[in-house]
DNA sequence: AACAGCCCGATTGTTGACAATCTGAACAAC
DNA sequence: GTTGTTCAGATTGTCAACAATCGGGCTGTT
């Protein structure tokens, strides 16, 4: 799968619209266009080669995605995550990949859950290299959540997962540069998720994820607040 | 809180395009317009009085909200819902609204509980008039929902829940005009989960809640499918 | 009669121009 | 020096015309 622009289709099957849509959220995402800056129509048009039309639409929908922040007849800024808005996203992430585990549990397929060892295996081998472990650590962290999402057959939660909320999540990795800082506790934690999936339990499944989920949270809290107060 | 057009505003402060979505998204949900029809862009122009510039953004976001669906260069229909997609919908909103209602235990005011309070009450009295139920008990319970949701104070889980999934059941229940057939029982599970948040008890009322929303799920299950086959 | 290919009408996609609104600076009044 | 006002420039909001694409019906052939 990958990761860098899902769904990605060939370039021109799709409508101008799209194409800006898929490029402007990339650059955004990416860093690109820096968080907190205004963004302007014409520049952008132009910037893309189109026209207001289609970048028009392709803003509105960044709009409710939550990457663009728009004011009537001022203008289009490019949001800028707060480490509280992070906090309630993995509030969020708890109780939904929750779920998710819990519904792969009961409905991944045999080959499924193969693939879920093999990202494993690929995960512990990058572990060994030491190299390069931060890029490929994140990238392979959102893989394997990437396949227990899927894992649930639940296209409403995929899409609100990976279509509305992994966008701002890796975005805010981009933007603070953030390094795995527990790889080994987390690579166990993914391990016994892994293991719950195959016996299907459920039950456990979710606590796993959600305890897995939880401890990211904290581990963000602790690092960016004292004493309650977010810096 | 206004059920009927949440986030209503003075008409005339928001652009045409804003204008158009909100009044296109209600006459999809209240079924004005029949789920799976073919609409049309210059017929919709003409419907609501706007250019098809607006308009067109407003389609874009109806779109990411699940509510239309476009198929390029041939055209947008109204979103039908089957019972598989509801099911899918009342797990995530066991898994969200369950986390709601722990974060409402932890960060409610005590003027909110009192409005919790006041919504049983009234939900109570209605109960006891026993005409015209249906239609109330329904807002009526998406009005306790609602102020669950709020009092998580978390802005991402609102969002998506208010914004995104909401519109969904609400048409939902426009399209099958579905009597709530448990009244009495899920009065007493909303009485009981607004006890647990009273008493801080994040645990417990989301236990309840999820349990709440999981047999309303499973009601639809045993109502729309036979021996695991959906209709 | 069945099927393939073509053409036409209709609908969507895109564009550039025009109108409405806001921001910021210069200027005047207190 | 500060506050309030006006005006110009720039940016966004809206529109109507043009281009590209699709679906359905017709025709001709096998």
């Amino acid at each position: 799968m990958s990761v860098a622009s899902p769904g990605s289709l060939p370039e021109n099957t799709r409508t101008l619209a799209d194409r800006v849509f898929a490029r402007l959220q990339d650059d955004i995402v990416r860093g690109e266009i820096l968080p907190g800056s205004k963004v302007s129509e014409t520049e952008l048009a132009s910037r893309y080669g189109v026209s207001r039309g289609p970048l028009r639409e392709a803003i509105r929908r960044l709009e409710s995605r939550k990457l663009l922040e728009r004011v009537v007849h001022v203008g289009t800024r490019v949001a800028s995550l707060s480490v509280n808005d992070l906090i309630e996203i993995y509030h969020v992430r708890e109780a939904l990949e929750g779920m998710a585990a819990r519904l792969a549990a009961e409905h991944m397929t045999a080959d499924e859950v193969r693939g879920l060892y093999d990202v494993l295996a690929q995960h512990e081998q990058q572990q060994d290299l030491r190299e390069d472990v931060a890029y490929f650590q994140r990238e392979g962290d959102l893989d394997f959540h990437y396949r227990i999402i899927q894992g649930s057959h639940n296209a409403t939660l995929s899409q609100l997962l990976i279509g509305e909320l992994y966008h701002l999540v890796r975005m805010y990795r981009y933007q603070f540069s953030t390094v795995a800082n527990r790889p080994q506790k987390a690579l166990n934690e993914h391990r016994r998720i892994v293991e719950a999936i195959e016996s299907r339990d459920g039950e456990m499944a979710e606590l796993l994820m959600r305890r897995h989920i939880s401890s990211a949270r904290k581990n963000i809290e602790n690092q960016y607040t004292v004493q309650g107060n977010t810096l």
